[in-house]
DNA sequence: TAGTGGTCTAGACCACGTG
DNA sequence: ACGTGGTCTAGACCACTAT
């Protein structure tokens, strides 16, 4: 286990054969050890050699795997924990995270009620249909104009009140045989459907937050009069690789609620 | 240096006098040692030993000075780091983070042009009075109500247009000899200017985030009718210690601009 | 050349969860 | 009792910045 993965151009012999690329010259392409080994966790996670909510090899397991120490893989381990793609128990081991979690689903929706309570909602399914992308939905999905997408609207209920409501684009190629059917019979959220059946895991997004006034046809639909103050909320989510796979354009109420966002 | 902090209840030997509290039994209360180098890195930076900008120790001073490895030290600052209370310089050295970096601003006013260009803005101050806090500002900045508490109400200009009214409410006792001359005359964000001449240094704030109709008095300031829907945003900054130290309510003009939030 | 943070290793021991 | 992640150490070397 003495090898030398650290001297990237170290001693004469030029023995590198360790994991990923090791750079001769290490001034413009330098990547440390435990990056690459990232990136190998990276890859069998989008493969699905670990599926959402397994149980990964141990940390020594993976050293000796990937021929590096301990500390390099925790080290790498710790980076991907911190991005929400695994996650530790001690005493346990290490696991793929999930959108099934509780802890996972306020991340994505963070609505709480006045008196800072996190309500239960329910989903109330309107429509979804394929069609090509608009110019702009291309644009920010990375597909060509005239693309084949999935398009969802829905609406969310809290306390049984109308109080957002969603309309969300999907790239059809990836999300090939999804119905509303399908979408019905779903117990759980949108996003844990989505990793579950369709292989396809929401790692980060983006919001754009502005307050509009209601359109007739979203107040009617949110039971607000015309012209009511609205959260419009525009999300990109992407996935491994920073590659965008959802583009969400939601109107919140925001009576007796309110977004939650914390600066840290 | 062969000391062992790490046995908190190992050979028979007793000797534990090293940095903080060291527990005997190692169930109800045992902390980690890198978490109470933190504490004592914290106390420092708290009580001013190292102000915003300065550098600090290198690692190798520090883990002399605690008696503990280079390490253990490394992982503290990393925490300390990853909560932006220092900035570390490969090279360099390790700074006390400050408000007056590009960074630390957007942490805190994520309002982006319509084409995502960062602009820039100039505070109009419209008042900076000393009044006696409500129940409702005295709860929340952890106050008994009626205690002394300054007021701040300023205008944010975005490309010369009215965009953000403010009103902020600082606890009395903290920024004695606040006046509106003084606030005027300091160049750079109010945060900086906290945090460089009261030595209150804001480390995170949380956000409840409303769309609203426009009052009166609000649109006349702002320059948009009565009704216009506006981001309301309520904030509550800490300090160290998560004390409370700043409550601020915001009404944000998102015509042409948004507010940008990333969920990761 | 010297000093700083950044990486990597190897080994020891601890806390936690489960047999 | 055993395996897992979590902590701590000591030492080596690398990359970056300044002098």
């Amino acid at each position: 286990m003495s090898a030398n993965p650290a001297s990237n151009a170290n001693s004469p012999a030029p023995e590198s054969g360790t994991a990923a690329s090791a750079s001769a010259a290490p001034s413009p392409t330098f990547s440390p050890l435990y990056q690459q080994i990232k990136g190998l966790i990276t890859q069998s996670l989008e493969s699905g050699e670990w599926k959402p909510g397994e149980i990964i090899p141990s940390e020594v397991e993976l050293a000796s795997r990937y021929k590096v120490s301990q500390g390099t893989v925790r080290k790498a381990i710790d980076e991907l924990a911190a991005e929400n793609l695994l996650v530790r128990r001690q005493g346990k081991g290490t696991f793929v995270a999930t959108h099934n979690e509780e802890r996972a689903q306020f991340r994505f929706l963070r609505l709480l009620a006045d008196d800072g309570a996190e309500h239960p909602h329910i989903s109330k399914l309107l429509e979804c249909r394929r069609l090509r992308a608009t110019a702009d939905i291309a644009r920010q999905l990375d597909l060509k104009p005239a693309d084949p997408v999935v398009q969802i609207r829905r609406l969310l209920q809290f306390d049984g009140e109308n109080t957002v409501l969603d309309e969300i684009w999907l790239p059809g190629a990836v999300f090939r045989g999804l119905t509303i059917e399908r979408l019905a019979d779903y117990k759980g959220p949108l996003y844990a459907m989505f990793e579950a059946e369709f292989g396809t895991r929401m790692i980060r997004a983006t919001e754009k937050i502005r307050a509009v006034a209601a359109e007739p046809a979203v107040a009617d639909l949110l039971s607000v009069p015309t012209g009511f103050p609205l959260l419009s909320v525009e999300r990109v989510s992407y996935t491994y690789g920073d590659r965008p796979v959802e583009v969400r354009r939601g109107w919140y109420v925001t009576t007796g609620y309110y977004y939650q966002n914390d600066l840290s």
